[in-house]
DNA sequence: TATAGTTTGATAGTAATACTTTTATTTTTG
DNA sequence: CAAAAATAAAAGTATTACTATCAAACTATA
């Protein structure tokens, strides 16, 4: 995985940006040093005059790549939902079993991310944890029907959608396969964020997963 | 429940506030024009200047109620959960049958609010979208551990802790009974909003209801 | 290698936000 | 009715979230 993917592109779309940061070096930084700081501080207080005294650039220099720091976390998100997609597709496409596959998927979706892989600026383990704590954010907006024209959220729909489509795939009867396969995504994010502050609202901890407490769930509703 | 309700008060941890909103008629008037501004313009163009011109009164007298926007979210929220605990609370503690209860109680924790009710200032209606539209925001924070340590979501947790328990009495044997329950109510305002702004993500519509997701969910699993 | 084009940096500026402080006025209550 | 408490008005500060301008550096190609 670590090779293979090393010169993929996550092809993300071009309206979030101003300036595609992937084709230069300074929007290579921001990328990298803005998942940092928002993991350290947060995404409010999170601006773009400090990511440039981190990057020892100016903030009108980031202002000429991401209008705002909104579109910033839409980008990152983005990102990290088509790795994401990346992982799944090369991971199940070999596999026939219609049960398998959406074992293998349910793990790759649920797992969280543990070692920094394949992409020199994007340290995905804390991207992982930025979109645990912030994903929300960037769809819980009024602007949410006019970006979802624009088609911001695509990737995250078509993820959503592969995974319905492999739940039907094993269980063509079960009467929920959309909504099941939103709860998977939205649902471990969520355990991800209970484990680490509020233990008592899950049943995830270091010795149970959020990819066992799914698994569980998804084949005990669909193994009709 | 219009009547029952009228004079219960909602009990808040008094951390949330400066000064008791229920104790004055500005206090009134701030809650119920801040629930009717954060529905109408979202929770982040939401501003005590601007509240206080719809209140006519001045953004440094909403300062006296309110530290922050911040924690008059957290106010709200916390209401909406213990107005929702009440009425858990009321429609099932005459239910012996566990499971029956389980019913009642998915039944009210995934419903859509349909009439605002009981109390005068407060528009259960609006403050329901309210929750489903900005509640992560007041967790999904740098500050979310103090402010759990502080109380500022006991409501929230009792109601998962009630579910929880509930869910045990029906079947003690089932392995995830805390994540279940978070499942449904974070899960419940997730297919709200899917269903509103991503109807591709969800089998709910103005058919099919989250309640009746959740409810063939939990006893699919729950059913041994 | 000269030069035009592009990118970045530095500086300054604006309007709004998120408050705090002070003082005056109004309302409540004992 | 007086004292205390609450509210309003106004002004002030620091930060945010940008935009605009111009100069410097870097790069691409003729």
């Amino acid at each position: 995985m670590k090779y293979i993917l090393q010169d993929l592109k996550v092809r993300i779309n071009d309206k979030v940006y101003i300036k595609d940061p992937e084709s230069s070096s300074l929007g290579k930084r921001i990328i990298e040093h803005s998942i940092l700081l928002i993991q350290e501080s947060g995404f409010e207080s999170f601006t773009f005059k400090k990511l440039g005294v981190k990057i020892g650039s100016n903030e009108s220099s980031i202002y000429r790549y991401f209008e705002n720091k909104h579109k910033l976390l839409l980008y990152l998100t983005s990102w990290y939902w088509g790795w994401i997609e990346y992982q799944l597709v090369f991971a199940t496409n070999s596999i026939a079993d219609p049960k398998e596959k959406l074992k293998k998927t349910i793990e790759i979706i649920t797992q969280s991310t543990k070692e920094d892989s394949s992409f020199s600026h994007i340290n995905e383990v804390l991207l992982n944890k930025i979109v645990i704590n912030e994903y929300s954010k960037s769809y819980l907006t009024k602007e949410v029907d006019i970006e979802n024209k624009e088609g911001y959220f695509s990737i995250y729909k078509r993820l959503v959608i592969r995974i319905k489509d492999m739940i039907i795939e094993v269980d063509n009867k079960y009467q929920y396969p959309s909504s099941l396969a939103s709860t998977i995504i939205e649902g471990a994010l969520h355990q991800h964020f209970l484990k680490d502050h509020f233990q008592s609202l899950t049943d995830c901890n270091n010795k149970v997963t959020p990819t066992q407490y799914f698994t569980d769930l998804v084949f005990n509703l669909i193994k009709n």
